[in-house]
DNA sequence: TGACAATACTGTATGTAATACGGTATTGTG
DNA sequence: CACAATACCGTATTACATACAGTATTGTCA
């Protein structure tokens, strides 16, 4: 058995791991335009997507490093920030992901439907 | 720049990291009977769930570790096979997840209409 | 009956990636 | 002037998928 305190932390892993993916493709559609993370966290909160920094800033790392975004310092803003914006690979990335979320979402609407 | 092929890597990397939450949730509602590992398998591909042996049984062996799932070895069968099973926790897991997916599936559905 | 595909799992090494942690510094607000 | 909000970075740690190599049985069909 579990502590209520363990299982609440499993919990909570396995629902971040359910998000993470989707995440990714929401991000890489908000990035059609332009944002600097902080603005893209709020975003994503907005739109009920919740993501920490300890997440938010290593993933854009991550997709820029995979060539799926590209950044950009703009120092002329009240501050300095690092707007990111999907490339041409990230935006075929995203394409096949909507493609692989339709089918999820057909498959999981079935199923779930089936088993209530 | 991407090569083709690195490219095409990072695409099934991304596209495996959307469906992975998904299969958790699908293999959670699934077992509410008993399968075992190569039926249960067989069972999310008829239901157009990708996923191989090397990502299947040490998914089985990390929820059964994490207390969500229940195993039995059943040596009756023709041959004898690991049966898994949800426990009480992992339905309450797999309920949650359920929750999660709701709420990602309007969020998503509303950004992806807005985005078209 | 002999070969070969399908079935059904295990253990452990490797690699990828999230998350945690600690930090820095500026800008807005009461 | 204090303090919350903004806006980021680097690296250590941990979790986990995936790869790999293996073992052995059962069914099929020529």
């Amino acid at each position: 058995m579990n502590t209520e305190e363990e299982t609440s932390i499993i919990i909570e892993r396995n629902r971040q791991e359910l998000s993470r993916g989707v995440i990714t493709l929401a991000l890489l559609t908000i990035l059609s335009a332009p944002h600097y993370g902080y603005s893209l966290q709020k975003e994503l909160q907005n739109r009920s997507f919740e993501i920490s920094q300890d997440t938010l800033y290593p993933l854009l790392r991550r997709l820029e490093k995979q060539n799926l975004l590209i950044s950009e310092w703009v120092v002329e803003d009240p501050r300095p920030r690092k707007y990111y914006r999907v490339s041409v690979t990230g935006l075929e990335v995203c394409r096949k992901l909507r493609e692989e979320w339709d089918t999820l979402h057909t498959a999981i609407g079935g199923l779930l439907h089936e088993y209530e």
